[in-house]
RNA sequence: GGCGAGGUAGCUCAGUUGGUUAGAGCGCAGGAUUCAUAACCCUGAGGUCGGGAGUUCAAAUCUCCCUCUCGCCA
């Protein structure tokens, strides 16, 4: 049998935020599974992805939160590669996009398809910013929206009525830098024109045919991916511009396109290569060999990627040339959360490296969740009842108790020895035979990317283990004939031992422990579906909880904070202020204060009028906190005070100086004082 | 708005090229059992397959219209 080589590709997830779930179920987990099982069946393979680190929506955070973009990325690449890693996602590498080498690679990748003529220059327009000397990316620009009227819609989108929209469509545009209204400039880009691609693109996706021969088997790829590639190839492909006008990312590598980087989708496929290259450089290895020739390439995404990873980036394979182009783009519906889409603006998710930092212990039990859940022809959805009623129904009380049943009444029978087989009945040689048929069955539904139903077929193997046990009965025929229960206990062991193996890439901790249990080691797939994995005499050992069930509690506190953090969730912060000088902070003088006496303002439902001793003095201040704080208590409070702003006079009464309130996103104030009890007249600097 | 994908038992989902009483798991009800993480095992109830019309001897499956959800695009 001729061996398979994969190279295997899970999305670079987006370095701006922490991953959640909805990612893990429809990506990372799934593609992980595939991998464990190939390298199981002994298959040549690489798992690549890191992370993606540029595009507009990093530059424009960074803008408003006042730090570098590298800082953003940063900080979710490492909370997200720590993530993969405590998940147990065995990449065989972890990249990210802002390194040198995929620097240098798409560079490279750009200037071979550009001398070959793959794309073509044109002149646009686009807004500018004069104030800032930059050209906007659509994420650059707000303005009205033209369909409902909504103010503050992006350039490329209106989150308000969700349509997608182009720069100048905005009514009354302005700029997200300066807050200038934007001109419309000329400036050039490289186009991929394509149009071009249309004939061979449709036979690919179609027929699988390319170049004349069968490339894969266009009956394993997902209705939805062949549907939306050829509704986009059906209704007429356009140039895509491949470059931009921004300050992060890739540098387009052509004397004169300063300010101009790689556009961002085409950039991160590349970081596959890129990937691939790093890898190959640290295990001595050319990379080249994972990208051409027989090997089958996998890129393993979510469903809002599909024309990028089964038109986009298969043209510029093909354009570049001598590269392999995907066997197959397994694309993922959505996963939503307790009847609502995960959403990250609002905070309703539940993050992956939150959850295993406070479940080290339910890795395992969160990958088969998920992915029995998993969102392969439509969305699907998460509640923790579920993620409970999964755990504790099925892997505790099926899996984790068969398991338990056989360890403990071969001790029970056997002082922990694996007893020898016996003559067989008619009830042994069934439960063979269907033991023997599994391992083919998952294969194939693995193979076909069905892994939701490739673990249920796991689980059967359970089940016909517990049937077994209940038919034979051999806590009775202990009594009576205790070599008739020797083959009983062999075959449980065996089939037990044949579950550690099947569900190793489904869940590798517990497969491991399983295997443990029985002193079992390094076997591959093809010792699976055997009944003599295990030897007589064989030592075992006792048996300890494998699954750990899932209480009441636990789903309720989960429920919970779900829902706290959802109000939490701060909406847009403001962006930060002007520059100023050290002298200007200087002119200030803050200081700490003690409130003696407040009373309400009458006719005014914020206003309080505040006496504060200021250590220098005793003084009066009017301040606009009525509806957060009643008179009374702030009475005795410690509080930052502004001393030298210019005395104003409100609603009559004169107040010298302000009190520093700290602000949520909803309005609510609250005071802001020394963490240690300082006396008033403490300078705060 | 255009296109794509989906709408199947209370829940999560299968249903290959149209063909006998539409399936599985969970949940629920009943039974059996006690080796085991009060677990396992057996039996059963539950669906006008989003709505409507059509093609056909026969439609969850094909065609058309409508409707809801998600995604892509303008």
């Amino acid at each position: 049998m001729s061996k398979n080589t994969y190279t295997v590709t899970a999305a670079l997830p987006y370095a701006n935020g922490p991953l959640h779930l909805g990612h893990v179920a429809g990506v990372y987990l799934p593609a992980d599974i595939f991998v464990r099982f190939l390298r199981m069946q002994e298959e040549d393979v690489l798992f690549v992805c890191g992370s993606d680190e540029h595009g507009a929506a990093i530059t424009l955070r960074a803008k408003k939160e006042g730090i570098t973009p590298q800082e953003i990325v940063d900080k979710y690449h490492a909370i997200n590669a720590k993530a993969f890693e405590d998940f147990d996602i065995s990449f065989d590498i972890y990249s990210r996009t802002s390194n040198k080498v995929h620097h240098e690679t798409a560079q490279e990748y750009f200037t071979v398809l550009n001398k070959k003529g793959s794309f073509v220059e044109k002149t646009t327009e686009q807004y500018y910013d004069e104030k800032f000397k930059q050209f906007l990316a659509d994420r650059y620009i707000t303005g009205t929206c033209p369909s409902c009227g909504y103010e503050e819609a992006y350039g490329d989108q209106c989150e308000k009525c969700g349509s997608t929209l182009s720069p100048t469509e905005l009514k009354n545009p302005r700029s997200v830098l300066s807050g200038e209204p934007p001109v419309l400039k000329e400036t050039s880009h490289w186009f991929l024109p394509l149009e071009r691609h249309e004939d061979w693109l449709k036979k690919w996706i179609k027929a699988g045919e390319l170049d004349g021969k069968q490339q894969h088997d266009p009956s394993l790829w997902r209705n939805q991916v062949i549907g939306q590639c050829m509704s986009w190839i059906d209704g007429g492909l356009q140039a895509r511009a491949m470059t931009r006008d921004l300050d992060w990312g890739v540098e387009v590598p052509v004397e004169g396109a300063d300010g101009k980087v790689l556009y961002v989708w085409l950039d991160a496929p590349i970081g596959y290569i890129s990937a691939t290259k790093e890898w190959a450089l640290k295990n001595n290895k050319n990379w080249k060999d994972y990208w051409s020739g027989d090997r089958k390439l996998v890129h393993f995404i979510g469903k809002d990627n599909i024309v990028f990873h089964a038109i986009i980036f298969p043209v510029l394979l093909k354009e570049h040339g001598d590269l392999i182009l995907p066997d197959n783009v397994p694309a993922y519906e959505f996963l939503n959360l307790e009847g609502d889409k995960f959403s990250t603006s609002r905070n309703w998710a539940v993050w992956l490296h939150e959850f295993l930092a406070e479940n080290p212990d339910k890795v395992d039990e969160l990958k088969y969740v998920l992915t029995s859940i998993a969102p392969e022809s439509k969305d699907s959805e998460f509640t923790w009842k579920e993620f409970q009623n999964r755990i504790n129904n099925e892997l505790a009380d099926i899996l984790g108790n068969f398991v338990n049943r056989a360890i403990v009444l071969t001790h029970k029978y056997f002082n922990g020895k694996v007893p020898s087989i016996g003559k067989l009945e008619k009830v042994d040689e069934d439960v063979i035979s269907a033991l023997s048929e599994y391992p083919d069955k998952i294969a194939s539904l693995i193979k076909r990317y069905r892994l939701r139903e490739a673990q249920a077929e796991a689980m059967n193997l359970a089940r016909l283990g517990n049937k077994y046990l209940a038919e034979t009965e051999p806590w009775k025929l202990a009594k009576t004939d205790l070599k008739r229960v020797e083959t009983i206990m062999n075959i449980a062991l065996q089939i037990t031992a044949n579950l550690s193996i099947v569900f190793s890439p489904f869940l590798p901790q517990k497969a491991k422990k399983i295997a443990d249990f029985l002193n079992l080691s390094d076997f591959s797939w093809q010792d699976a579906g055997k009944s003599n994995l295990l030897e007589t005499g064989d030592p075992i050992n006792e048996a300890s909880i494998l699954i750990s069930k899932v209480e009441e509690d636990y789903v309720n506190r989960q429920i919970d904070r779900l829902k706290e953090h959802v109000k939490e969730s701060p909406s847009e912060l403001s962006p930060q202020k002007e520059t100023i000088s050290f002298d200007d902070f200087m002119k200030m003088d803050i200081r700490v204060g003690e409130i003696t006496a407040a009373e309400k303002v009458p006719k005014a439902d914020k206003l309080l009028k505040i006496t504060v001793n200021t250590g220098l003095d005793t003084r009066t201040i009017v301040s606009g906190i009525a509806e957060h704080y009643s008179a009374d208590e702030v009475i005795g409070k410690k509080v930052s005070v502004l001393l030298n702003l210019s005395p104003r006079k409100i609603r009559g009464v004169e107040s010298q100086g302000m009190i520093l309130m700290a602000e949520d996103e909803n309005g609510k104030l609250s005071f802001v004082h020394p963490e240690k009890g300082f006396p008033p007249g403490a300078e705060i600097r």
